[in-house]
DNA sequence: CTTATTTCAGTGTTACTGACATCA
DNA sequence: CTGATGTCAGTATCACTGAAATAA
């Protein structure tokens, strides 16, 4: 039995960025996804709450552009999010193409609810980190991202 | 027409860390494996392929925990790395339980190509932040990772 | 005519589960 | 008996594609 480095992966990808955040986001997704669910909500459920929250009353277009889930995945999550009464889609009247979909008051409690239950998760996944170097790391990931958004 | 904020998620997210690591990772997930696909290889190849040259000679069971990859997700990488000639698959004459699998000549060539080639995605996906940052967030991710793996 | 929106059906990848046979 | 290994079949989630209907 050669049982050796059970958690030591090679040393290219220890120090490849890519991979990092790889290994990183499928633990951090796997934990959001977990709590998430002892809320009865997945991912995506949040993410629209959030962007309703946010920028008030839109079409499920605008919904998709603001939290980055794929339009076509909007529906779906509406229409669960319709079922328990966290949101409401009516059509527009001015542009009968459209819904108008808006966040009901027991979707902004819900929507604060989860707010603590992921801010529960951040502080598990940074734990290793002083509050400094939590918030440089959330600064260069900020610039990662805006960087890959605009390529 | 509200098209504002066509590229800005929710500020609570903005500021979330798995959120960040999670649309990273995706972006990263497709540029990494776009490249590898111009070399004919998919991840699990380029992981396998690593921990072999790592670690040398091992049963499938030690290249799924040096490289992360699933154990059942291991045995079909294998047989198609044997296929390309990048690994030798050979009964373990002392263990009849296990197979050996040996990283080709071929193959260690082939990992060089593949290094080459994720170094420039390296450099794309983190080309908005100085190597001293670069440096602190390969820093700081390894942290997290590790503190992840202990939990 | 072109474009935008909503909707649905389906795909590809990843990580994983469960079951089983083999063997130490 | 137990535990590790290799194998296979199948699942869940996610991001996405393609196509169609409707309407601006």
């Amino acid at each position: 039995m050669d049982r050796m480095a059970d958690e030591s992966p090679p040393t290219r990808l220890r120090t490849m960025a890519s991979w990092l955040m790889t290994q990183i986001a499928v633990g951090a997704d796997r934990l959001v996804g977990e709590r998430l669910a002892t809320a009865d909500t997945r991912r995506h459920h949040y993410r629209v709450l959030a962007a309703l929250d946010e920028f008030g009353p839109s079409s499920q277009a605008e919904v998709a552009r603001n939290c980055g889930v794929h339009s076509s995945d909007v529906v779906a999550v509406v229409t669960e999010l319709v079922g328990k009464g966290l949101v409401d889609r009516s059509p527009d009247p001015a542009d009968r193409r459209r819904n108008t979909i808006t966040i009901t008051a027991v979707g902004v409690g819900k929507l604060r609810e989860l707010d603590a239950l992921l801010a529960d998760v951040q502080d598990e996944l940074l734990a290793s980190l002083s509050p400094g170097e939590r918030d440089e790391l959330v600064r260069l990931l900020g610039r990662v991202l805006e960087h890959q958004r605009r390529s």
